[in-house]
DNA sequence: TTTTTCCTTACGGCTTGCCGTAAGGTATTT
DNA sequence: AAATACCTTACGGCAAGCCGTAAGGAAAAA
């Protein structure tokens, strides 16, 4: 059973929203953090405390304002918080539903729940932290679909850096150079236009500038 | 003062929330819809039953689920709303912070409100519904910057299709075809050409991946 | 009405991107 | 170790985009 949570959250509102609905359904003790940093403190000072946070709630986007924050993103906050308590149970609770991302949290993070903000998402809140209570998983039903289908799937690093590399502007001769800088590999200005080939045949783009544009919509820049 | 609210939004966390918050601070009755049809619906039972509504707070993009709603963004509901009561009040509460979109929102659609989801974005929330309960206006202080920056004011309708245009694919010359047939003017790949120059030095672009890259980054496709 | 200014269009050269073919290299298979 | 398949690179011809110049037209100013 757990004895206290964390939730990271930005908006006041699903802050005041998500405490209140957990704390009709558990007795845990709840916190709550509206900055990755300050997050990171509270986690810190509890283990310090011998009172260790068991789950950690978190959304992946984070608006900035003048308060400087060092960690910008749930997904950098997770990976500084596994670093110190790995055995920490992990929850996303974000508005971000492209595969591309949520497939990157659950294979690459290792999250142990994903929870989509949505219409009965406090109730799906309360179920995935049933089931990671007794050590499963959960990942929003409406998700479910969107991550068996292939899609993007065996779009890589390479891809996407290539990709990054078109939106910022710069010439196929000009990524050839700096990919040859960089040591990444192919690099040759052929190989360049064939990948750039591969991609818009993959995502069935016209020309660069549909295909940067579709790139977009998925979220892959 | 208002006698009774209606607050329209998909996420359950923001709405309980916001309901928690204002009934802390109002004596008003909030009722809540999360899908727009069901919100129309409850503001046209409102006026039938000769008890309407003062105000309308309302999020911009919603979710589609299984069950189908006709109306699909806070916009579009604001303005079916204003035809069958136009004086009623209206607040819009999101996340979107693209100062394109907002002016919009702010200029076409005449909202009272308009409150940027944050940090303390409820309390923002109570005093934009004092204003407006005194005929004022109220936009979030974090807006208030980026909306006396010219920026992106003078893209037009023009622009805006012929940006899409170049996001859909289409080669400049058939762009030229397809606004000849559409009566657009300019339509000649000449003044086409000069056109996407033009976009390309004002969004400081190298070339036309680039430029649709910041584009989409500005919200403006 | 005439003049001026701004916008649209046309054209030519130059660069970049596009596409097929072919050769060399590297990893995998047997 | 040899054979095969796959990947990277090179080159050349063609199409699209880029850029400057100049002419024609419409709206605005005088």
């Amino acid at each position: 059973m757990f004895n206290k949570i964390l939730i990271v959250e930005d908006i006041d509102s699903i802050n005041i929203g998500v405490r209140n609905r957990l704390s009709e359904k558990f007795i845990f003790e709840i916190r709550h953090a509206t900055y990755c940093d300050e997050a990171l403190l509270s986690i810190k000072k509890a283990i310090f405390d011998s009172q260790p946070f068991d789950l950690i709630i978190t959304d992946v986007s984070f608006v900035q304002d003048h308060r400087e924050s060092r960690i910008k993103t749930g997904e950098a906050l997770i990976n500084e918080v596994k670093t110190i308590q790995p055995a920490i149970k992990t929850l996303i609770y974000s508005i971000e539903d492209r595969p591309f991302k949520i497939r990157e949290y659950l294979n690459r993070l290792q999250v142990d729940g994903y929870v989509l903000k949505g219409r009965n998402s406090s109730t799906e809140l309360v179920e995935a932290i049933s089931n990671i209570q007794n050590n499963g998983n959960y990942v929003s039903p409406a998700l479910s679909y969107s991550l068996n289908n292939t899609r993007a799937l065996e779009i890589d690093d390479y891809d996407v850096s290539l990709l990054k590399a078109l939106a910022s502007g710069l010439s196929q001769q000009e990524i050839g150079i700096i990919f040859k800088k960089q040591g990444k590999s192919p690099s040759s200005l052929s190989s360049i236009e064939k990948k750039i080939n591969r991609l818009k045949d993959y995502f069935v783009a016209k020309n660069t500038p549909h295909l940067i544009a579709k790139a977009k919509d998925l979220g892959l820049l």
